[in-house]
DNA sequence: CTACAACAATTGTATGTACAAATATAAAGC
DNA sequence: GCTTTATATTTGTACATACAATTGTTGTAG
């Protein structure tokens, strides 16, 4: 549905028709992610944090690090890392060589819920990216990257 | 800064790009907006339902409506709508003809914020917008219409 | 060695989001 | 008229976000 539609507004400067439709756009995306993360009981943010500690391949990320990775800056990761710790999907330890530091480690657990979504995550994006054409998705990424700057 | 550098990673699919893009931007454009807003102590969204009222032009919205204009569908509007009464931005009375409803109004209060917002948040879209051409912000906006279908 | 700054994470508070359940009122069916 | 159903809003709970303040630890300057 057109943008101008949805919010049930009959005029708008394209600029603002812009902003608004990013927005929008993005939150029907995460409402998507998070209607297939709801099984698993693992809410997007939690899912997105495990991606990252998958990302570290054995070695352990301390919370700065998942911090700087992740798709909402600002999250309270110290509270999402809680989350995952007491579903038994990551473990954390204090850093033994800097007592202020922890170490973040995927659990088995948490490889293993990975796996399985893998597959549903995918098939949820390609859905998405082919509601336009290839040429369109590389514009399209290149466009919004030019206007974070 | 082109989306793989930021969330730091090597390779990515452009679907999953793509993906991630929309919803990194819209985070971007947030929290400009919230950046705008926060020296006169209202959210996102709390400017957003007084923008709906505005556009009621003196005729009352109640909950329901509000709500289906809303860029967040799912925002718990009563608790806004609090807020907004408890800061005299708008005003909240029983609708007379059936008392299930609510008949919600701005306040003088409320169009005088918004007359003082309207020009920084114009200039924040524009500031966004002019970043690509015209016909790209067109072209923008069509294909993200797609992709939420 | 001690005081102090820097660093890493946690905790606190207010707000917002998502969804379910509860409340209150109106309308419909018998 | 009384019960049931539908409608409109409010309330409750869990999670997430934004940001400030605090805690505990390390590094460093004197």
């Amino acid at each position: 549905m057109k943008i101008e539609e949805l919010l049930k507004t009959k005029e708008m400067p394209e600029a603002k028709k812009l902003v608004l439709n990013i927005i929008v756009t993005a939150n029907y995306l995460s409402e998507k992610l998070a209607e297939i993360l709801k099984p698993f009981e693992i809410s997007s943010q939690q899912f997105n944090v495990l991606r990252i500690l998958r990302g570290q391949k054995g070695k352990p990320a301390n919370l700065s690090t998942i911090q700087e990775r992740m798709v909402t800056k600002m999250s309270n990761t110290t509270r999402l890392v809680d989350k995952l710790v007491e579903k038994n999907l990551c473990e954390r330890i204090v850093c033994p060589s800097n007592r202020r530091k922890v170490e973040i480690r995927i659990t088995f657990k948490g490889l293993e819920l990975l796996r399985k979504l893998d597959p549903l995550v995918e098939d949820h994006e390609q859905g998405i990216a082919s509601k336009i054409n290839e040429k369109e998705i590389l514009l399209l990424n290149t466009q919004l990257n030019e206007l974070r700057n």
